[in-house]
DNA sequence: TCCATATATTTCATATATGAAATACATACA
DNA sequence: TGTATGTATTTCATATATGAAATATATGGA
């Protein structure tokens, strides 16, 4: 018996009383947001030691992943799932840690480069094994051909959820 | 091409650059929380006509959905997926709002009673036929099969999670 | 009874995130 | 050129969420 069950037998109750309210989705997205939660919770605890959170992380592992690892707060915005006001804040953060560096670009003159630093990387490198650790538990109990099956439902639920 | 595209893309770049790094976990991980971004977001637009946030929709209805619509705090905060320091505020907003009532327990002391009022209820068959659209519609290029699917998959991804 | 320990909830200071307005620059085109 | 419109980012006030400590009650022995 696991920490969702309570939540669906609710959500079965609910369908009871509502006719139309329909079980599946209301299911998923509850369910989505339980994993969100635990994940956020997990990856923040493990990053405590490095003084960053978990948006933090997202942010620096984007610039990671890109060419030159220079990225705009818009460009991180989408990537990392977070609302630009909130990139700002973040970016400042990291700015203040030394982690990444903030520096205007010329071509286009409204835009912001957003560069990891030598030290960024040197914190990449050290909290690496940690994660790759913990993102390797957490899907432990999927087989491979369940964890491809689920990215790419997930991937057709995402792809609904953004179209209009 | 979707809004996730960038990200799994940079997600390819740190598998070269560092051959630990678990695609598949990562991957996962960061469509649950593009998902949740995206729910919770649309939940919150959706909600707003009524003054009421989505996690206090998820309160009201995991009341509903409860025997004597009364639960206490710590069966919220597991129900809903908050931590119960959250459910005090939530809880103390939709008292303000008329929508719950908060009572003491006689059998233990230390207990809260939160129970939908009257108007909680209303207000909940008020917004349903909105909140059954915006469920269908966000699952609508799923197939029920596939909907299936994705329930199984993503709860036991969440009971690895849960596990130690 | 008394005490140690555990549970339930709240408080409070602080951290985190948001929308809307403000700022600055770019682009198109009359 | 001048002006309207669009895009990129930040600012700021406010909303939302958290951890840790505080409060109150319960429970199980010694």
């Amino acid at each position: 018996m696991n920490s969702f069950a309570p939540t669906e037998q609710r959500l079965a109750v609910t369908c009871r009383l509502q006719p139309a309210f329909p079980r599946e989705p209301a299911v998923l997205v509850r369910l989505i947001k339980h994993l969100y939660k635990r994940v956020h919770d997990d990856a923040n605890a493990l990053l405590k030691p490095w003084g960053i959170s978990h948006p933090e992380y997202n942010i620096l592992m984007m610039l990671y992943g890109t060419e030159g690892y220079t990225l705009n707060p818009s460009q991180l915005a989408e990537a990392a799932g977070e609302k630009s006001a909130n990139i700002t804040r973040l970016a400042d953060s990291l700015c203040e840690k030394g982690l990444i560096e903030r520096t205007a670009s010329d071509e286009d003159r409204r835009k912001v480069s957003l560069t990891l630093s030598r030290q960024g990387l040197a914190m990449i490198d050290d909290f690496m094994p940690a994660i790759c650790t913990l993102l390797e538990r957490q899907t432990a109990g999927l087989k491979p051909a369940e964890t491809a099956q689920l990215e790419r439902l997930l991937k057709k639920f995402l792809d609904q959820l953004e179209r209009d």
